[in-house]
DNA sequence: TCTGAACTTGACCATACGGTCAGGATGGCC
DNA sequence: GGCCATCCTGACCGTATGGTCAAGTTCAGA
């Protein structure tokens, strides 16, 4: 096996135990087990259970940067915000491991994350006030402050991937379908959109 | 000391660090150097580290259930859901670590409270979505899926908290002042208020 | 075919953890 | 004071875990 696939299947087994059990829960034989390799092998790629875990914070974060992209090509809230609402709701569906290792690591203190926080995502989110900033001197929606927009946009997003676990209890214990997912997206979109008072079209 | 102040000082120990480190990740002893006792003790009183773990669970739970009574003793969708998110941002703020212990109970699939899930809450659940369709009927707000408006509300509240963490360090590593945590609230008011199209008065 | 670097793995080790227990302290009550 | 239930705790134990290692195996390239 190339150490390319190797590493791949380590780190999508990893991500899938930190989610399940959190750092401390997760064992290397479990993530072993599950990527169907002895437990020494794993400690040829990643010399320590911290190694493979930063890795897999890495990666997500990435993923989450990349769609926040979307923001900036927009021409106005509406279509940036909604964009970036379904961007991230579609993480939060394909994704969802990722987002709860994610979330588990900021709960923690972000003892392994702190400097991405400090750096890029200060940054990133220092771009996007600014972007929310002149959409509103241009009257293009209503006088909010860009951090609670922003903190409301990851909170409602995430949650469905965060707690899915309990959506799913509270809709008869099964997975949302393509339309509850739908309309999880243009319920969030419709509320906030309509709560900022976008206007692209003034 | 009397068991209830003992077992209440184990207990608040016990939340700030199963907050911190998860459940994989607590240890009695630590717990039990935070609460100022030797380990032996905390088995005196709670003869397993899950059954500590659960009662701590269960007692986050009964807080987060009396704030939500709020939500019936109100009169429209203005002052009901204005009340309830003040509530939970006011716990959000009290309370984080019961809050981020709740959150990663959920995320690891509910081991220790599944059935307060499909109890309790689907009960209380299914109670506020009658109120809100309602609401809705009475032409007091918009048709919003109702499932998704509590989504949205448990989300953004509950967001102050299990990532309290983000939130100040992209303050400047500085915990939110209370003119920060009043604006916190008035946004995400304002924000879903108008984007519910709530109206009190008609 | 030979060589060596990359890879694989069963067996092993030190440690830390949850939990036990026996013996002792405490304090209310007669 | 004497008795008893409750409470306290240092010392201990079995186990599971992260990590190591030495002995292989594989395979590309000379």
């Amino acid at each position: 096996m190339r150490r390319q696939e190797a590493e791949a299947l380590i780190l999508s087994a990893a991500e899938k135990v930190f989610a399940e059990a959190g750092f401390g829960g997760a064992t290397m034989q479990l993530i072993a087990d599950m990527a169907g390799l002895p437990k020494a092998n794993l400690h040829y790629y990643f010399p320590t259970k911290e190694t493979l875990y930063r890795q897999v914070v890495q990666n997500i974060f990435q993923i989450w940067l990349q769609a926040a992209d979307i923001f900036d090509q927009a021409d106005g809230p509406a279509e940036g915000i909604g964009a970036y609402i379904d961007a991230k709701m579609e993480i939060s569906r394909r994704h969802p491991e990722g987002s709860k290792v994610w979330a588990a690591e900021v709960m923690h203190g972000a003892p392994v994350i702190q400097d991405y926080l400090e750096t890029t995502l200060t940054e990133w989110t220092n771009g996007r006030i600014s972007v929310i900033e002149r959409w509103i001197s241009e009257g293009r929606m209503d006088p909010i402050d860009p951090r609670h927009l922003l903190y409301m946009l990851w909170a409602t997003t995430q949650h469905y991937a965060d707690f899915g676990h309990q959506i799913e209890t509270l809709n008869g214990d099964t997975a949302l379908s393509d339309a509850q997912w739908n309309a999880a997206k243009s319920s969030v979109k419709g509320i906030i959109l309509k709560g900022i008072g976008a206007k692209d079209h003034v």
